[in-house]
DNA sequence: CGCTCTGTTGAGCTGTCTCAACGGCCGTGG
DNA sequence: CCACGGCCGTTGAGACAGCTCAACAGAGCG
């Protein structure tokens, strides 16, 4: 793609730097707030500037089931996850909820130019983040470019699944919505993955099914035919191995 | 909401022109590119600036069903819909469409920082577009701050139009979508239609039906079920008149 | 050890789909 | 001008996917 604004190479500003704003010492990669460069916004910066981004956030930590934010709040915050499971979903006004996203480590949380989210997010398990006020983390984007540029690509991404969703939730059957997550969450998983074939389901069927827009028993049935089909095999209930890679892509697609 | 940016006030840059980098002229408003500021952009112009935006783009008209684009093309140009339908949609691997939204007068399209589309769009009705080059559409978000701003405000609404569709996939029973869909163009329309309490459906029912997640008969059928029930009446088949609002509110909402 | 919570499985029910027929509208051609 | 054919929307009857209600087993935890 041609890049449009006519900025200098790298992460260009800061690099006149000297007078970092936020007084960071730059040593000392990789820092905990991003261990071995997991964040989806790294791509952006080199190991030189990337202390002055997380340097500018706090640590939270969430138990299962807390809420970060909900829809009708203003929207103060960014997030970055760390470790755990990030829940991002809409509630109805009769209890309803259709979750959106799943979020994992690296994956960005609480975007938007509005003043409020417009959707909520709970955390799924126990989980990490980073947190950096919204207007801090507006300046370092004016700052790096970059950064801005990669905050975009991110944006469109976060679109994007949710078409993806949208087509699933509108197109698919149950067991192909099944393969579908499955083969998502894989692809998503494949980076930090242990075993190449394992994908981990660190969400409840409940969370599964919002997702899905199924109820439990049917996430459970579907689950169980693609293992009958030899498809998958359920070693525990938050653990998939992949049997039949080309089976379950062709699952996921054809009606 | 805190605007970052210490941009100027109004327009700001080309304030200081005289060198107009399009070389236009900046009276005899409105221009048939966009007729009464309908453009969703139209927010962040004056009316002296708004001509240079719209000078910088090209006119084009479609016939109902010719195709603007398909998702695996080249992201070249963003549009912008001064009269007509537009269908954006995704289609799956044998042939299932999933069209994520419908477009109507000033609403802006093919807006992404990647270097494909991702989703496809074509004309519901006879249609007339304006379009840019993304090139020159770039360099206008620079020259013009507010511009942008407007632009990723419109970018935020586009997902968040997208995560409503997955609630409605995912919630809501067939006839729940049906009245979520007719109250949604309802507000849509409300802008510049004629009568309040009427709804055009420009679109035909099997394009209802691929955005709903339905079947066309079971989208005729909960039209039906909605007149008897007296909340709507269906003077002709492409014309909703809403008899009780509330009423129609509420079913799209519960369970 | 017993409680609760989560996940699985079964049986019957219901909403949506499938298949089919029909009427109205519109463009074409006699 | 009317007759015809194709397309679109509506309605009916039966099929089927996913839901509801219910029972149960295993894991986690006090």
């Amino acid at each position: 793609m041609k890049t449009r604004p006519p900025t200098a190479t790298e992460d260009s500003a800061a690099e006149t730097a000297g007078q970092f704003p936020f007084g960071i010492n730059v040593e000392g990669l990789p820092c905990i707030k991003c261990p071995a460069r997991t964040s989806d916004l790294c791509g952006a910066l080199s190991d030189k500037n990337l202390p002055a981004l997380f340097q500018a956030s706090t640590l939270i930590e969430l138990r299962k089931g807390e809420t970060l934010f909900l829809d009708d709040q203003p929207a103060q915050h960014i997030f970055n996850v760390i470790t755990g499971t990030i829940t991002v979903f809409r509630t109805g006004p009769s209890g309803q909820r259709q979750v959106v996203n799943f979020l994992f480590t690296g994956n960005l949380l609480g975007i938007t130019p509005e003043d409020h989210y417009g959707f909520s997010a709970e955390a799924c398990t126990t989980a990490i983040l980073c947190r950096w006020e919204r207007a801090k983390f507006e300046d370092l984007l004016i700052l790096f470019p970059n950064l801005d540029r990669q905050f975009r690509l991110i944006s469109s991404k976060v679109l994007a699944r949710s078409i993806d969703l949208a087509y699933s939730l509108g197109q698919l059957t149950a067991e192909q919505r099944l393969a579908a997550f499955i083969n998502q969450l894989h692809e998503r998983q494949s980076k930090m993955a242990s075993d190449p074939m394992t994908v981990l389901l660190t969400m409840s069927r409940a969370d599964m099914a919002d997702y899905l827009g199924l109820k439990v028993e049917t996430v459970s049935r579907a689950l169980s035919k693609l293992k009958v089909k030899g498809v998958i095999s359920l070693p525990a209930s938050d653990r998939v191995v992949i049997i039949d890679r080309d089976h379950l892509r062709r699952l996921s697609q054809s009606a």
